[in-house]
DNA sequence: TTGTAAGCGTTATCAC
DNA sequence: GTGATAACGCTTACAA
């Protein structure tokens, strides 16, 4: 004899799990029947069927999705990596990927990259490996190199981005549309009676900062508003980044009227230094930040935010997906998915006289 | 002939990932010399193992994980169910489950049950079937049979809960000394001198809010202070829960002179309506929350709250899936794992003069 | 409608 | 130190 079962229990107790071969054995009849009943498969007779069906579960047979996957040649494994999984953003993606995946039989896997290319490199190893039916990917900050995602194509599994993707249009991606709104929070701004905008922008090396920043321009062009270069703060948008940009505004000669921040925390810090120094919002400055994060609904006044339609990214994303899979060998053309933003208006940018806003109104 | 590959792919490229088998015909050897070069076996020469692994670089081999797991009867996949990934609390916990568990060689499958026992049953069956090396679950608010549980422990699969645990200790479990927190901070206000301190509550039939109302209680009781029923409301610990269970506070003949409740949404409630009233925090109402989410470094002043060590608490219950998964056999008795939370000292409680604290105050 | 048997890619046992 | 080969549990082409 050769090969042995790998635990042989030493133990009395055996407890292997029950296997197709064992509800064939019981029933006296072949596995092709067994994995016929099971898999609902057309040419069965319903009494066989029947019979096969109350015996797996009076045994409490469990399908081993295992050797199916190795089998077939593909598993219900889906790879999701994201840069981090807290925060607002990725939670909210990751929710919305693992909705739409579990109601489609898949099972995801996450993974972190810590906005850390080489752990980036390992984590696709480690799915491609697992033979994931596809990879859903937001890159890490400090990737510049995409090399480790050719493998990815090589090997043939389905490849989505999202979010932060590579540049170029030859990927498939789920992106949101920064640049329209910038644009609708700036206008909005503007159309408050505001002539002075101020931005507070992210490190233009990320595109979603280029973009927003580029929306914020479009803006002002349409209300034919000269730029004001000292008007346009760059930082890395945390709560503390944003309170020195706008105490360096207010001490301009002109201090601005409005600010739109491209992130919430900087529209944050600088809420709280306008209070400070007794700038009234929105009566003095109005404010608008990006991302529609939680603060938003707790910092007073509430402040108008971009929502990013977290939610809807991650079903895209799978729903992508799923394309790639049904499109299989015919090659597809790379699709770039563009999700609309939705501005929030909230109090701090209502000078309509409204005090304050509970329920925040979206803006078609 | 009979089984054939899957995919016959009728375009010209094959692009079959390269096997073993591969490997040992180019090389001319056996598949068995191959395996125990890339597994680091002992017994293989020095210059064939050089061979074979230069190799696998040249032809990009991939291990095939499911293959191995099959073999092996065991994969290196580790479930992991949770109410919903969004929130602070659930997704700083994943992370750390994640971060300890990829360290360590293994994947994270991630399951919701959205709070729904029918969720959860269908997500076990699901994680069973994808033959994981352990589960590790934070029950439904829902669930009330845990006999979808014995499954598992039939298959012999670990099973770890942590933070919402099933009653009883015949299980192995992570969880926050939820009493100690609550405890803590009732006892800070009261050690600021607050004599009337209310409790906002949530659903009794939750342990950790049982435990939390228990904490409070004994804080009382530390005091020598009489108990007033009229002082403790219960609720869903929704912001507007908080909003209404405050106005219900202030409406008494003797209003409270702090407030200490088992959510931060709710503390947040009764803030707002505290400000809105013109009643001043800390110097007629302190106040302090539990969870340490972001809003209560947002909100003013920032509030005292209790963190739940969640990223511990993930570790933690890695740790206790490992140390089954190295008992085995051997029948390990269930163990409960306890975490202390830590106070965090925020602005809304502090009487000693102190206008706002930026950087929030650890307490032992 | 049912059965036979090959094969997915790996690991482990035995023999050399 | 190396090789031959069975086995893990399942799917499926083909035969009956």
């Amino acid at each position: 004899m050769a090969a042995r079962r790998p635990q042989p229990a030493a133990s009395s107790e055996a407890a292997r799990p029950v296997s197709m071969a064992d509800l064939a054995r019981e029933l006296g009849v072949s596995m092709t029947t067994i994995s016929r009943a099971l898999s609902d498969h057309h040419s069965i007779g319903p009494a066989t069927k029947q019979a096969v069906l109350k015996l797996a579960k009076k045994l409490n047979y469990q399908p081993n999705h295992l050797a199916a996957a190795l089998r077939k040649g593909r598993s219900q494994l889906l790879g999701v990596m994201v840069p981090y999984i807290e925060g607002r953003f990725f939670a909210s993606v990751v929710h919305g990927i693992e909705t739409a995946a579990s109601r489609a039989g898949y099972s995801v896997i996450i993974c972190q990259s810590n906005e850390d290319v080489a752990q980036e490199r390992r984590n696709i190893e480690t799915l491609l490996r697992a033979q994931v039916a596809g990879i859903l990917v937001s890159v890490s900050r400090t990737t510049t190199d995409f090399q480790h995602f050719d493998k990815v194509r090589k090997h043939k599994v389905p490849l989505v981005f999202f979010d932060r993707v590579p540049a170029g249009d030859g990927v498939n991606a789920v992106l949101l549309d920064d640049r329209a709104g910038a644009y609708q929070a700036t206008c909005h701004l503007l159309a408050q009676g505001c002539r002075r905008v101020a931005h507070l922008g992210g490190p233009l090396h990320l595109n979603i900062y280029k973009n927003r920043r580029q929306g914020y321009l479009d803006a002002l062009q349409e209300y034919g508003l000269e730029l004001e270069e000292n008007l346009i703060l760059h930082s890395s948008l945390t709560v503390d980044s944003g309170r020195e940009s706008m105490a360096q505004l207010l001490a301009l000669p002109t201090p601005p009227d409005a600010v739109f921040s491209a992130g919430d925390s900087a529209a944050l810090g600088a809420l709280q230094v306008l209070k400070s120094q007794g700038v009234r919002v929105p009566e003095d400055v109005a404010l608008a930040g990006f991302s529609n994060e939680a603060l938003t609904s707790v910092a007073e006044p509430n402040i108008t935010s971009v929502d990013q339609r977290c939610e809807e990214m991650g079903q895209a994303a799978f729903r992508l997906f799923t394309e790639l899979v049904e499109a299989d060998g015919g090659a597809l053309t790379p699709r770039q998915v563009v999700l609309q933003p939705q501005l929030f208006v909230r109090a701090s940018s209502l000078h309509s006289g409204v005090e304050e806003l509970h329920n925040a109104q979206p803006l078609a």
